[in-house]
DNA sequence: AATGAATGAGAGTTCATTCAT
DNA sequence: TATGAATGAACTCTCATTCAT
């Protein structure tokens, strides 16, 4: 995690990133090059917006001729939907870590935005990406955030069964964390950092901890 | 729910909506132009979002010549600037009386989300056109929200101040409130009404009574 | 003649100006707004030229709505022909005196660029507006160059004819002429002024006095 | 005579000529389209005008699509740019060799005023190009005929050297030569060929001999 | 006569996508 | 695989002109 300070994401050539939507490169040199245009999508998407981003524009920053672009997706909408789906999971991938170790669950919550907060900061593109997907997307971001979701309520479930929550946290609390946690995303990572994120964490955790605990 | 189904936003014939954006009529015949513009704008940007919207789609449900878009407007981001702020007011406008006559300050925020989500199911198109103001008219957008923030903010100081609320109630928790509310407003209104908009109303006032009460 | 200061020519209201271009007004408030009409015209197409020039933006400058245009003027190719013909006019009236005045052939051709210089630089729109002419009305363009190189070649043989000039003077000499003054206006009179009109025209007078005298 | 009939100037393929103005293309079919266009442009702004040509007139000319106008030149401002510019140089070079031909002073005006009557017959498009550059683009008018009266001062003040004209010739004769030239070729280039070029030429030329001989 | 709203044809320009090399 | 030229639909915006009041 050292040295991290790319401009815009670095899409890891998985197989999970372009499937479906990336067209597989069948040598050594093609995976270099759609991974050259999945980088440079990621840049041209998250500083000019879906609209404005232009396909000469991220084959101008990949280095490669207009043409090719369409020798590893199919349109422009194809690695804008690649891009979101990847960049979804690595949020999360960025925040699992911290939720794991964390000691009860009102803790886990407090890592999970304490997560997303940092993550924001380094990858401000990403969330504008992400939020895009609203209205070029919208499966796209509609399953980002029902998975979200999820796996929160299924943690504050968890909790409960365990007896750190009240039994009766569901599907609402679960909506109304991810929320806090968008927004303050939004106000206290990439708009402003005038607050530290340990602090908003301090302070949400100890609103959920006697709003939620038992 | 009954009798209810305008197709888009009416948007009030007042001098605020588009003082500053779009050019002022001289005539009763030209104000009743310019507001067919803006009802139909709103229909067609909350229908189609702002990159598929034309001008040519809003003067056909408009009802007038292409032409006359721009004896009222200055170009596309105009009205949708326009639109934006006064929606923005509508908002406000359509929750601010249920919080007024709210009890206490948990139940006001209570009110606060009640109203806003009963909103958001009347008019989801709004939503949408708020939403995507991220991307056209960011400045709108921030202020929309910043200025929701300090409402909430500066509702808790009150209640605080009355002993209603813990003494150190703050910015985050306004941006939390209005981050639930909003991702609230999305899930179970926008996407799905599921759950009675009560319903989400109580959860939420339960967590957040125990979280920031006295 | 006094006072002369006017941003732009001042057309006169004589017959001869809107004589089958402009609509007759038939009241002495309607004979005022066709005035103002014509002389914000000058204005405009001076300086913004025939293209960039708009109706709406005459009639601003004039003060009237921007209907009423057409109550005077046919279109706006009408209102440009009218003006056209009418400093057509008026450069020639412009300059006349003075060459009635001269004493021979040469003076009086020296008179010729002298008047011209000096009206040019007190009304360079008016020179635009009849150079553009050659691209909106050939026409007009035509008849007023060839009526010019007419009256000068009159003059030459008038000259000739009382000894003065050489007697092989005819129509090429009187397009000459006409093409010096004509630059010369433009690069001493309409882009520069660092060489006075009467050395200018010395200088001319001198190289036709050898060129054309007996 | 024979032979000839270009409907348009062929703008020679020269590295100069879209230097700074068209967008360079990278092979050799790319510059031949280029330059299809710019053979186009100048038929299409020749016989309509600036403002009546179109781009899509420029491209159906072309035989090439819409779009591929855009592949090599910014705007239709940019062409007529690249266009004059060029067009300013042909002029110049199919003049200059007769005039260096030429024995003295005078016989180099002379033959300058025939070359240019002769290639203004040919190219009547040009002329007119050239000519509205005052109104489309004022900046490449004014230094094509700066340039062309400087040209002129300069062959004057060498033949005043070398004591083949009076010694006070200067840029006031240029300008006049200049004047004298543009008008004529109008008269007796573009419009009407009544009197044959040497005709006119020689008339000048006499004019000249006396007018600034020694 | 005067006003200003309404009209709509038409232009320049962009850019995702296809295709020939 | 890579290149970059070619395509053309589509869009925003302008403005001369007409029309209703």
């Amino acid at each position: 995690m050292a040295g991290r300070r790319a401009p815009a994401a670095t899409v890891a050539i998985d197989g999970n990133v372009t499937a479906g939507a990336g067209k597989a490169p069948r040598t050594e040199r093609g995976r270099r090059t759609q991974q050259a245009i999945l980088d440079a999508a990621a840049g041209e998407f998250g500083e000019r917006g879906f609209h404005e981003a232009s396909i000469s524009g991220i084959t101008r920053r990949a280095g490669v001729a207009l043409g090719s672009f369409y020798t590893y997706f199919d349109s422009k909408d194809a690695v804008f939907r690649a891009l979101v789906n990847h960049l979804s999971g690595q949020v999360r991938d960025h925040v699992a870590p911290g939720i794991r170790a964390a000691g009860d669950g009102i803790a886990a919550e407090r890592a999970g935005l304490a997560g997303f907060l940092s993550f924001v900061r380094e990858h401000k593109e990403i969330y504008r990406i992400i939020d895009e997907a609203e209205f070029v997307d919208p499966d796209s971001f509609r399953r980002h955030y029902a998975t979200t979701a999820d796996r929160i309520r299924a943690r504050l479930q968890a909790a409960a069964d365990r007896g750190e929550l009240r039994p009766d946290v569901g599907e609402v609390h679960a909506w109304a964390i991810m929320g806090m946690n968008v927004f303050l995303g939004l106000r206290y990572g990439v708009w402003d950092e005038d607050v530290s994120g340990d602090d908003v964490a301090t302070i949400v955790a100890d609103l959920l901890r006697r709003g939620l605990g038992t």
